[in-house]
DNA sequence: ATCCCAAACTAACAGTTGTTAGTTTGTAGT
DNA sequence: ACTACAAACTAACAACTGTTAGTTTGGGAT
């Protein structure tokens, strides 16, 4: 294959940008400036600016379905299990705290790929849920509001792209392990 | 005063499509359409689109300022404290959960008050902090990363737009008791 | 030296954007 | 019947949008 440098480039520095103002905000201009190129020089190497959306976001929502099919298949309780998804987030989004601001904000924009999105984070909250019913049924969690508890973790999840860039020093391990604690016992003393 | 309806229907109606697509992707004729008039006739109420986004945005970042206040200056435990903070969340996102899209997502497409948002949004979370410092100093709260607990709390009580439209069968009484519950004890055993 | 080709460029397009100016309409109060 | 006025309309604008076509550039392999 040819060198895929400059495509990705391309995205990486339209990711950035993205997360700054949204999909709908940048122009192809302001991507191109933001390279130090002319905007008609982008379609060198991409399509369309709604390739560029479809490549950050489907290669992350493949990324997590992919982790969560791991997760599922292991045999681990459901403490464990919900560790793992919790790492599996601060994993993914500390790789790329860009296209994790697209993935959760301009989805929508999304024209060809939005179903098979959806499709998969459907899936992906389903195989969630399944884990906690389960703990539930086996008496390893709390018998709590499930709707809730999976908005609630699944939400503090989401938005660790707005965390994580500004506090640079936690490593992931020690973030998962804190996140854990705390979506796992709360604050309580 | 004039009747002032007409305005507030505009905003409202835009509140509704910048909650679907954002405030950049949604257009004059967009909102004039979804009320049955031409966008040039949205003039006669509104000075501009800007005005309408600002609207939505100030009106509710005040409202969580001034609860935020009432809270900090009332006698009670931190754990009360934190509950009051999560019933004013539920409380003003269900009255509105379509400006709480805008406040949450295109508050960087203000233009002559992002400034002022800003100051409101950096006094509100100071507050909250100050509240959880002060229950870790009396040993009211675990003695966890500080920062991590306000991040995980926040982020929940912010996506709070985006659940409680899927579940209206849920009364906010409701939905305060179970949230605090997980927030505070966790989901473990 | 010549060729090749990735990667930049200029120029232009058709459609869309927020907004303004000026005009018509319908209704409520006199 | 007349007036006043809120609230709609048509027509148009200048700027900006994503994208295409065709051209130039500069360095590596022959």
């Amino acid at each position: 294959m040819k060198s895929e440098t400059r495509k990705e480039e391309i995205i990486k520095t339209a990711a950035k940008l993205f997360k700054e103002k949204g999909y709908s905000a940048v122009t192809m201009r302001d991507i191109a400036t933001a390279m130090g190129i002319k905007a008609a020089s982008l379609y060198n190497h991409i399509s369309s600016k709604q390739e560029i959306l479809k490549d950050i976001i489907i290669s992350l929502a493949e990324a997590f379905t992919e982790g969560m099919q791991q997760i599922k298949s292991s045999h681990i309780s459901t403490i464990q299990k919900v560790q793992a998804v919790i790492k599996l987030h601060v994993d993914i989004t500390a790789k790329n705290t860009y296209g994790m601001a697209s993935l959760n904000n301009d989805w929508m924009h999304l024209e060809d790929e939005r179903g098979y999105y959806l499709a998969l984070r459907n899936g992906y909250e389903a195989d969630f849920r399944s884990i906690i019913d389960e703990g539930m049924r086996r008496n390893e969690i709390c018998n709590g509001n499930v709707e809730i508890i999976i908005f609630s973790i699944l939400s503090t999840l989401r938005s660790l792209y707005l965390w994580i860039p500004k506090k640079e020093d936690v490593s992931p391990q020690e973030l998962s392990d804190n996140l854990s604690s705390i979506l796992i016992s709360g604050i309580n003393k």
